[in-house]
DNA sequence: AGTCTCCCCCTAACATCGCTAGGGAGGTTC
DNA sequence: GAACCTCCCTAGCGATGTTAGGGGGAGACT
């Protein structure tokens, strides 16, 4: 074994984690339009064909992308507490956790996200809803709900302003939005002015998760 | 003028309505991923510089098609009937319009949907809402919980199978769910094999509109 | 009639992209 | 020592979005 030397040459040797890590600071930092498998490898001190020794492709790559990404999302381990509550912890959790990727986010639709730790997480979903008494059917669709209005909420919610309630992309689109005629939009007009105060979109992706939790709890009553 | 003769010489001038046209017609036939200016420009009978004449970019012209896609999304012209179900009704239809152009509702998250078309649907959906009673403020977001849904849902739905309740994509996810060992993701396996049958994923977004709209009713009550 | 101007499409080309072919250095296994 | 496997390399292909700059043709002005 080499020792830990002070003159380290370079970084260590690749592996998929590693390739992970360094496309998700790049996409971080330059942003998606920036990103590309050469850069990626710039990253690395590396030559872009050596990616591919270790990742089929680029879409392979988001796909890995995706998967880490999900796999911090953190699951509930025990099984206390209401069915719904739980869900609502999760759904909530989800989306920081997108909303702090927030180009990953914008990779989601389209995809389907059953890497390792993906189906993790439909596992722990549809695990709940079974134990709550949802049928195998309603536990699976419930499941796709859930994902589907979280995913595509922060995907979008990234267009109006990256961070959770960030006015900064907000602030300008509300600015252009009061800024229309007011005859010809009146309602729009109105409606801009207060987009961009408190609470966030944080207060509206809270009130739509609870009302989808609701209807979830209403087909399972309406079921049985 | 030349008269309409027989011997038309080829197809006629070029304007952003005919690229339009022929960009969501070559989304539709080749797919995503065969799109390409040049591509577009063939299929226009022109070469791919011509296109910058008319447009700016390509960024420019996803956002132009995205907008003349909304603007096929029929909006109710009267004000009658309970507010909810006439949102319900638009976000069906929004719903089936991008289900019709599934390489056009992926492009959407992302982008801020503002073009004439855009705004006018805006514009319709605040003014539901405010005349229902909800105020400014209420109004904008709920507008904004509405599109993020319904275009968050069917842009991943066109993942699971392009066509409403389509199963050709979503018999093979299902199968492959339901292939994983069953002792490591017992709850996916055994909502697997169900995911497939009827009712497919309209109930399931129709479930999540229906709680969405609640949601909102319960808010506006709670403001007053 | 001639000229001017603007519209609109062209050819050529640049930088960059994802990805493949094929080579070779270095360690591991018989 | 030879065969093998791992993993990174150079070289390059075909394609992409976009820009630079040219030119033809139709209408407007003098």
């Amino acid at each position: 074994m080499p020792l830990g030397l002070p003159d380290d040459p370079g970084p260590a040797r690749l592996d998929r984690a590693r390739i992970a890590r360094a496309a998700l600071d790049l996409l971080r930092t330059d942003g998606a339009d920036a990103f590309s498998m050469r850069r990626l490898a710039a990253a690395l001190q590396i030559k872009s064909p050596s990616l591919y020794w270790h990742v089929r492709s680029k879409d392979e790559l988001f796909d890995l992308l995706v998967d880490d990404v999900l796999g911090t999302v953190p699951l509930p381990d025990g099984d206390d507490g209401p069915w719904d509550e739980r869900l609502r912890d999760l759904g909530l959790a989800l989306r920081r956790v997108l909303l702090a990727h927030p180009d990953v986010a914008r990779l989601m639709p389209g995809r389907t996200p059953f890497g390792p730790n993906g189906l993790a997480l439909a596992e722990r979903v549809i695990g709940v809803l079974r134990r709550a008494g949802f049928d195998d059917r309603l536990a699976g669709y419930g499941y796709l709900l859930l994902m589907f209005y979280v995913v595509g909420f922060a995907a979008q919610e990234t267009a109006f302003g990256k961070g959770p309630d960030n006015p900064e992309r907000l602030t300008e689109i509300s600015r252009f939005l009061g800024g229309l005629p007011a005859d010809r939009y009146p309602n729009v007009v109105a409606a801009a002015g207060t987009l961009t105060g408190r609470p966030g979109l944080t207060d509206r992706f809270e009130l739509g998760l609870t009302g989808i939790l609701n209807g979830l709890d209403r087909d399972r009553a309406s079921s049985r």
